[in-house]
RNA sequence: GGGGAAGUCGCAUAGUGGCAAUUGCAACAGACUGUAAAUCUGUCCUCUUCGGAGUUCAGUGGUUCGAGUCCACUCUUCCCCA
């Protein structure tokens, strides 16, 4: 895998390149839709090629690895070829899991052991084991097992964390370099820098990740409770010690205004359920502020969702009929509803890049920021 | 014409002497950040300075300290027999 930086904005930390895959090119900085179990959620492949345009999708280790679990994985030849997606994938390891699943999970120096959400039954796993599994998964790009602290951590237990997470991390690189792909294509590792909101921390695990000499780097952690001016001056921090020639990737993040913000600070890569979450519940986005679709307001606005957006269903169908499919709880309302706030998202990524490589990217954001999370 | 059952806040329900009154749906609004989420939360008789206050359970009258609940009549709906 390669990176190649194109450019860096003559006002900010932007920048704007490409990281060359196996699976092709991903032009930085993007947004990456998560597929947790092999699927963005209500989103057919077909559409997140041809509408969405999205290059690059998540899965999850965690989820998986307990469905379909791996020897379908195995004998399906990989997860690209499993769910019919041909272009770049990331796998999660699990790590947020440790966090989201807190109640249902037990910490150790060996690992982390699990509670299945779907029938209770028990599962460990140690980095060795989260390497495997996503070997067997086969994403273009693993990430390290790791722990997702809370945002309101205190400096104790962060230190504690990040100890665990370096240890962890060490023991991802050792299995990770002595055993090989699976399917014939180049398989990366990302670290995660942690730290939670403690800037000499994030310093030291920054550093940290960056001496283990990886192909892209991944900054964790955030959007987990923390206040939101904390996340960027975090991301400073850390992008200030992460190698320039390297892609970095913000965990989980978020909404359209934080990835303007994460971009300027030098982040290149996103991925965040809110796109598609918020979509099945109502919401959308555009560049003009967020459309709660419930609303009355909206039940007879027959104008179309965004007529300018590549993707067809945005041209076609109203505001109106959106309105009606949610209320009506029908099933293609989630579909309409999470492709357009993915082309959104993709759309706005690639906006972004243009005016990067034009050079005036500072001043296209500043234009845009205060309309883009207004509620219409 | 005769006999029986029933009327509760948009709809459907609970309630058989202490009730502004259960639950579901609908409606209206809010939340959602490496997905245990097509989920969750709030409001939902009127007014409110959020402490309360005022009017309610088809209608009228009555019994009772107190009635959605008991009694009488009226109205309406449904079922059965003619």
């Amino acid at each position: 895998m390669q990176f190649d930086l194109l450019t860096t904005d003559p006002h900010s930390s932007a920048r704007a390149g490409v990281l060359h895959t196996d699976h092709g090119d991903i032009p930085t900085p993007i947004f990456m839709p998560v597929g947790t179990v092999g699927s963005v959620k209500a989103v057919h492949q077909s559409e997140l090629r041809n509408s969405v345009n999205a290059k690059i999708i998540l899965g999850n280790t965690y989820h998986l690895y307990l469905r379909p679990g791996l020897d379908i994985l195995r004998q399906a030849g990989g997860l690209h070829k499993f769910i019919g997606w041909e272009r770049p994938m990331l796998t999660d390891s699990g790590g947020f899991q440790v966090f989201s699943l807190a109640a249902n999970r037990k910490l150790t120096e060996e690992g982390c052991t699990f509670r299945s959400h779907i029938d209770g039954s028990k599962h460990v796993f140690t980095p060795e084991r989260v390497m495997d599994i996503e070997r067997i998964i086969g994403a273009d790009i693993m990430m390290a097992l790791d722990e997702c602290p809370p945002g309101t951590s205190d400096f104790q237990y962060a230190k504690k964390s990040l100890g665990l997470t370096h240890r962890w991390l060490e023991r991802c690189i050792a299995r990770f370099d002595s055993t090989e792909p699976l399917y014939g294509h180049h398989q990366s590792l990302f670290p995660i820098v942690q730290g939670c909101t403690f800037p000499e921390l994030r310093r030291q695990s920054a550093e940290f990740c960056a001496s283990k000499d990886r192909e892209g780097y991944a900054i964790g952690g955030l959007a987990v409770g923390e206040p939101t001016d904390i996340m960027y001056s975090m991301i400073e921090v850390v992008n200030a010690i992460l190698p320039q020639h390297k892609p970095r990737y913000l965990m989980g993040v978020g909404t359209p205004a934080n990835l303007l913000e994460a971009i300027e600070r030098g982040v290149d890569m996103f991925d965040c359920v809110m796109p598609t979450r918020n979509g099945r519940n109502g919401l959308l986005f555009t560049l003009h502020g967020t459309i709660n679709i419930k609303n009355k307001k909206w039940e007879t606005c027959f104008e179309p969702i965004d007529p300018d957006s590549p993707a067809e269903s945005d041209r076609v169908y109203t505001l109106a009929y959106l309105h009606h499919l949610i209320k009506a709880e029908e099933l293609l309302g989630l579909q309409i509803a999470s492709i357009h706030n993915l082309t959104f998202y993709l759309q706005l990524v690639t906006m972004a890049r243009e005016h990067i490589l034009k050079g005036d990217f500072s001043q296209w954001k500043a234009s845009v920021i205060t309309d883009i999370m207004r509620r219409i």
